[in-house]
DNA sequence: CAAGTTACCTGACGGC
DNA sequence: TGCCGTCAGGTAACTT
């Protein structure tokens, strides 16, 4: 489900109901998600502990408690955070959640269970090895990054651009779908060799990554199959793919059906004729 | 080392 | 109706 835009809008779903608010209770269905679940540890830190933050770092979000601990939560392809009132029955895939010190209740739901829900001192959290922050590349709707930034880091490789907007040493951020969406609006092929890129096109890349994850953080997120916000809402970005999912249908620039090949074992799209 | 492949899981879908 | 293979938004742990 998430790529950072569906991230960030869960993140802004979530400030509301849980900002200043007091976690009394935790649990969990005991099922293993990426890590196994520290849940006696997450227990005895989070429980009568006040929420201070919610912040985002690449697609992790960090919830951070005024005891100087946080919860670090990756959604994996199908996880998913919401608030229900503490009386809903549970759902078949809800694997951990937090009752607040009202009627309602936070909780994580991963079908697939790829996702991860991390316990950690705040202090330093973006540089200890532990919370798998710690080699992430820049924020791709931050200052630094831009085109020389791309154009400095593909140096001497020759892997396909596509790969390599995905790598998060790279850029964090940018998933399946953005990737084949912004390389089609940049005009870029995406199993060009980044050596054959030049200085003006990582520069149009870089630009139009960030057109497009603004735009679709603006719609709300994609919805594919299962993506709804802390709200329970479903975005509406994917009425705006050009290229993602649309084998055989024609380019919206120049009528020319759009083809799909696999790169890194990933469904790629591109128009044959918009991009080189 | 970089780059390519597999593994982790459930569920939806298409072909037979 | 069901069985089987394939595929899915991510990324860590392998192998080459």
């Amino acid at each position: 489900m998430p790529e950072l835009p569906e991230v960030e809008v869960i993140l802004r779903g979530l400030k509301p109901h849980l900002l200043n608010q007091k976690i009394i209770k935790t649990g969990s269905s005991n099922k293993k998600l990426r890590y196994p679940l520290e849940t006696e540890l997450i227990n005895t830190n989070i429980v009568n502990k006040t929420v201070t933050s919610i912040t985002r770092r690449a697609k992790y979000i960090l919830i951070t408690f005024d005891s100087k601990v946080s919860l670090v939560i990756h959604l994996g392809m199908t996880g998913n955070l919401g608030f229900f009132p503490q009386i809903t029955p549970k759902s078949k895939h809800d694997h951990f959640w937090c009752k607040l010190d009202n009627t309602q209740e936070l909780r994580y739901n991963d079908v697939r269970r790829f996702g991860s829900i991390r316990f950690t001192p705040t202090a330093n959290i973006e540089t200890i090895e532990t919370t798998l922050l710690k080699d992430l590349g820049p924020e791709p709707l931050g200052h630094d990054f831009n085109g020389n930034l791309l154009k400095k880091k593909s140096k001497s490789k020759k892997l396909a651009v596509k790969n390599f907007i995905m790598d998060n040493r790279i850029v964090v951020g940018v998933g399946n779908i953005y990737a084949n969406e912004s390389l089609f609006l940049a005009g870029i092929k995406p199993n060009r060799p980044v050596n054959k890129i030049n200085k003006a096109e990582w520069q149009r890349l870089a630009s139009t990554i960030k057109d497009v994850l603004n735009h679709a953080i603006e719609c709300g997120g994609s919805t594919i199959n299962d993506f709804v916000n802390a709200s329970q809402q479903s975005g509406y970005f994917q009425m705006n793919f050009k290229v993602y999912g649309k084998e055989n249908s024609l380019c919206s620039n120049c009528d020319s059906p759009i083809k799909q090949i696999k790169i890194g074992g990933r469904a790629s799209f591109y128009c044959s004729i918009c991009q080189s």
